[in-house]
DNA sequence: ATCAGCACTCAAAATATGGGAGTGCTAACA
DNA sequence: TGTTAGCACTCCCATATTTTGAGTGCTGAT
């Protein structure tokens, strides 16, 4: 397949941006004038044609206009999307709107996610972090009746996790206590991930011969059980009103994708590579046969880690200059906010 | 306005009940014959009439069928619908389903308005518990930094509530371990209202004297923080499936209404005062101009107070008869469930 | 009271009709 | 060889028009 012409990748461009904004085919006559292009209509029709057979644009039925494939939106987000600079868009509000956020990170997260919604006017997502990657600051064990123990771990971003802990016999409070503080010293400064790879192994030998009372192998499973990753989404009445996702298919598409939380997190998941802005247009999404719906999602980070994921759902006709921007922005704005919480 | 024939109100059961069924309206000819009425289309045309002035029926216009007024619904709902026994319907496996479920309360919540929502088909909906209700049964204080300290507390449930606290000094450990004790002896076995309204007055005289290093203001601040009521609401995709709901104005009005938690959580309130199910029947959620959409709630009790509400949310042409049981069924389940816990 | 009969109503489905925006092709031109 | 005008053809779409059928309301007889 020939590469695409200079003059080729103009036309493009336009077409796309031209049927992002209104949302109807793009015909030749009325493009032309529409653009002020310095050739006829007809020439316009051979490009357009030409454009069809290289795949990234097609027609709805004969006598209408070109809209993108998903191919063309791919290549039009790759090389031919200028975003918006984040400073031309008027999202200054949205660190002020950040900053009176909750205390609590999942509250956090949530207004996150409904700040992405309320800027892009589309569906925003958020996959908490991945509690692998926390850092332990602190931990505290606490008798809450003979046979159950509660773990308290307080990582080095403010949050509180619990898990109980099933004991065989009872067990003193001074135990408990200098087991605190065992675990405390130990686990300190490690991620979760860290400590179910490494820590706890090497506490085996180095305990070894002592007789503990709260063994191991409990804290390991309380430890291995801390898996939680929560899947927030806002703003689904937003696409409900965007006239593309009338036509039946494409909302039950919507529906079915955002339905389990399961897949889309997993969906998500694969940005966990990358540190830039990732989109998933329309078939790409390729889980289930998606149809019409994109996603815009990137990471953020924990220390140097990536964590989890934020970004925005909605049709695959959507304005990806400016939704790039705002999830890039989004994206550094958690960064920065939870490495200055856990500092 | 006189009172309703016995004749009528067959009639309007009838009429009910088959407008649920079927969506569209009735009318007299196919009505009397699909029903076996001993009676001719013309006076049931007449008795129809009738229903219509008393306001119990409507028009779409004039020369369709007749469909039930909310107050239709209401009569039918409070004096002609004859739910079905439960052991009639195949709720059989809810019980097992609920016992297989999460040991976390929040998480037991989430499957519960799971189950609601995917045994009626409609939207499911869960307000949790008023922390007011909730019976303590232990404190404990945590130092997380020098001027936070994480304040514990155990519920009777085996919820464990989370609150950070500021405070102005470095405190010891051996501090906290007394403070936690003595908060321990004084608030076990009372619910956090009592602890808000009666217990802390009492202790501020008893400790009046003595030194406290972390003062009684600084807990009342944080026992008056624990007001977190969430609603879940699940199955959101199952009304969007229902034909009825297609007509925009009706689905932007149960968009707007689960829209705002917290409107929706001063609806639900509204139960708290009945100990059976209640229905909403369109207008009558005069919260905000609702149109097309019932709820159906109940109260499940904590001891023996009525503590949280859950319910289903669905169009007004709902199956009543199927639902009130089922929501019925479940309210007293939870409280079952949350008095097993809390014995 | 009940009911047959009849004129009338109205939504919804089916069936035209015209226009407009578009394509694809061809032949001529620079 | 790329560009363009011209033209036949396509097909959606919005707008009327017609038809159909289920329904009502009323009246007068039983």
């Amino acid at each position: 397949m020939r590469a695409v012409t200079e003059r080729e990748s103009e036309v493009l461009k336009s077409i796309v941006q031209e049927y992002i904004a209104t949302g109807r085919p793009v015909g030749s006559r009325s493009f032309v004038q529409k653009y002020s292009f310095t050739i006829s209509p007809a020439t316009m029709r051979n490009i357009m044609y030409d454009l069809e057979s290289l795949g990234f644009l097609t027609h709805p039925h004969t006598s209408a206009g070109r809209i993108p494939t998903d191919t063309g939106y791919r290549y039009f987000v790759d090389f031919l999307s200028d975003s918006y600079d984040i400073s031309d868009l008027d999202y200054g509000y949205i660190r002020d709107d950040f900053m009176r956020s909750e205390v609590h990170l999942d509250k956090m997260f949530i207004s996150i996610t409904k700040m992405l919604s309320s800027v892009s006017k589309l569906a925003g997502i958020v996959l908490t972090p991945n509690p692998d990657f926390t850092v332990v600051k602190q931990v505290e064990l606490v008798s809450i009746d003979p046979e159950t123990v509660l773990l308290i771990i307080v990582t080095r971003t403010g949050v509180v996790i619990n898990k109980k802990i099933t004991i065989s016999e009872r067990v003193t409070r001074d135990i408990l206590f200098s087991t605190s503080n065992i675990l405390s010293s130990e686990f300190a400064g490690f991620s979760i991930f860290d400590i179910k790879t490494d820590i706890l192994a090497k506490m085996r030998q180095k305990y070894s011969g002592s007789n503990e009372q709260i063994s191991l192998d409990v804290v390991e499973l309380a430890m291995n059980s801390i898996n939680e990753q929560d899947v927030f989404i806002e703003g689904i009445e937003n696409i409900l009103h965007i006239p593309d996702m009338i036509e039946k298919e494409v909302l039950t598409s919507f529906l079915r994708l955002i339905e389990e939380k399961k897949n889309l997190a997993e969906i998500m998941q694969r940005t966990m590579d990358s540190d830039s802005v990732q989109t998933f247009i329309g078939s790409e999404i390729d889980n289930s046969y998606v149809v019409g719906c994109s996603l815009v999602a990137c990471c953020y980070k924990i220390g140097n880690k990536n964590a989890g994921v934020l970004g925005v759902i909605g049709p695959t006709r959507m304005d990806y200059r400016k939704v790039v921007p705002l999830v890039d922005y989004t994206g550094r704005l958690v960064t920065n906010f939870l490495s200055s919480v856990s500092r």
